[in-house]
RNA sequence: CGCGGGGUAGAGCAGUCUGGUAGCUCGUCAGGCUCAUAACCUGAAGGUCGUCGGUUCAAAUCCUUCCCCCGCAA
C-alpha cells in the first residue's frame, strides 16, 4: 500500500520502520524541529531522523489547517494515512483524502484514557491490563472507530517506560497486521460508557507531596518512571525516584527513616524504599550504590 | 552563546575554596576465626585524579583547550 506516516516522537518510531519493510511509505509528517535541550538547540523528532535515514520525503508544516497544506497532502494520492502521536489536528479534508482515510495508534484501550497521556495515567490509576487500539481517526479527540485491540497485562512493579516500549512495540505489530488486510477488519463504534482522559502531564505533579497515600506515590513513581520522574528535595539538590517498593515502616511523612545502609522515606500510610535513584547532576543508579559514597541524614524530613 | 552540577581504583563518593606523599565505603584476591555464612578479623592488589597546554620548587587542587555525562528551563 501507498501510506503516509505522521508521527513524532520515539513511541511512533517501531510503526514507522514496520511500515518502511512492508509498505511503500511515501511520505512522513512529523513536527518541525525545535529549540530544545541543553544549549537549546535544534532538534528534529526521532521520526525525522528515522525518515532521512530511508532517504523519504519529510514535511514539518506546523498546522494542516490550511488549504494549501490539505492539497499538498491529497496530492500524494496514498491508499491510507497511519498517525501515530504525531501531534497535530487534522482537519476534516485530511481524514477523507484517502480511499482508507487515516488510521491511529493510539496507547490505550478505548475508550479509556483517550488523550495525550495514556501510558503514564493507566499505571497512575493502577490499571491491571492495558494495550492499543487501532482506530479511524474521527474529529473528535480519539473517538473514532475502532479496527483492532491489543492487550498488555500491566504487572504491579512495571513503570510507564517499560509499558511504553512493550506498546510501542505492540502498536507496530497492529497496523501491520491491520495493514496486510484492512478490508478484513469492520470499524466498531466506541461507547461512551468508560470513557475517561488521559490529561498532559504537568510538571508540578512530580514533586513528591509525602502526605500522599502509600499506593497512590507507589504508582506515580513507577508510572512516570524514567521521564519525567517523580523528585524530592534535599539540602538543594534534586533526586529523581527511579523504583521504589512499598515498605511498611511508618513515620511522620516525609521522614527518612533509613539513608545509610538504605533508604526509606515515610508517607502517610507506610514509607518508601527507593531502590533506584537519580541525584541531580548524576546518572540514575541503584541506591545501593549511591549509598556506599553519599548518605542521606536520617530523621531529616523532606517537605 | 538559555541557567547550573559533574568526570578521582571495578562501583559509589570525599578531598579542590586555603597547592605540599591519593582517602572512605563497597567489591575483588589471599590468609585467619567459625559447625557455617552474604557475618567478623588481618593483609594485598588495583589510580597517567576525563583531555591539551600554562603558572609553580611543587598541581586532583590555580588558569586555559577540547571531549563526555547529567539537573533545570523551553
Amino acid at each position: 500500500m501507498r501510506i503516509v506516516f505522521m508521527g513524532t516522537p520515539d513511541f511512533s518510531v517501531p510503526a514507522l520502520r514496520r511500515l518502511i519493510a512492508e509498505h511503500q511509505v511515501v511520505c512522513v509528517y512529523t513536527r518541525e524541529p525545535k529549540v530544545a535541550g541543553r544549549g537549546n538547540k535544534l532538534s528534529k523528532t526521532p521520526i525525522h531522523l528515522v525518515a532521512e535515514e530511508y532517504g523519504i520525503e519529510v514535511r514539518t508544516p506546523k498546522s494542516l489547517r490550511s488549504v494549501e497544506e490539505q492539497q499538498k497532502f491529497a496530492d500524494l494520492k496514498a491508499d491510507v494515512a497511519v498517525v501515530a502521536a504525531y501531534g497535530l489536528i487534522l482537519p476534516l479534508p485530511v481524514l477523507e483524502a484517502y480511499p482508507f482515510g487515516c488510521l491511529n495508534i493510539h496507547a490505550s484501550l478505548l475508550p479509556r484514557w483517550r488523550g495525550a497521556a495514556p501510558i503514564q495515567r493507566c499505571i497512575e490509576a493502577g490499571d491491571r491490563e492495558g494495550g492499543v487500539t487501532i482506530m479511524q481517526v474521527a474529529e473528535g479527540l480519539d473517538t473514532g472507530d475502532m479496527l483492532l485491540k491489543g492487550y498488555i497485562d500491566i504487572t504491579d512493579a512495571m513503570t510507564g517506560g517499560e509499558l511504553h516500549d512493550k506498546m510501542s512495540e505492540l502498536g507496530a505489530d497492529l497496523i501491520s497486521e491491520v495493514l496486510a488486510d484492512i478490508t478484513k477488519y469492520k470499524p466498531q463504534p466506541q461507547s461512551e460508557e468508560g470513557a475517561c482522559y488521559a490529561q498532559k502531564i504537568d510538571k508540578a505533579e512530580c514533586k513528591i507531596d509525602f502526605t500522599m497515600s502509600l499506593d497512590t506515590l507507589y504508582n506515580k513513581i513507577r508510572a512516570f518512571s524514567p521521564y519525567p520522574a517523580m523528585y524530592f528535595d534535599y539540602k538543594g539538590e534534586r533526586f529523581k525516584i527511579m523504583k521504589a517498593e512499598k515498605s511498611t515502616q511508618s513515620g511522620i511523612a516525609g521522614e527518612i527513616i533509613a539513608g545509610h545502609d538504605e533508604l526509606i522515606i515515610a508517607c502517610t500510610d507506610g514509607a518508601l524504599k527507593v531502590t533506584e535513584i537519580q541525584r541531580q547532576g548524576k546518572r540514575p543508579m541503584l541506591t545501593d550504590e549511591l549509598l556506599r559514597g553519599f548518605n542521606f541524614e536520617e530523621r531529616c524530613i523532606l517537605s
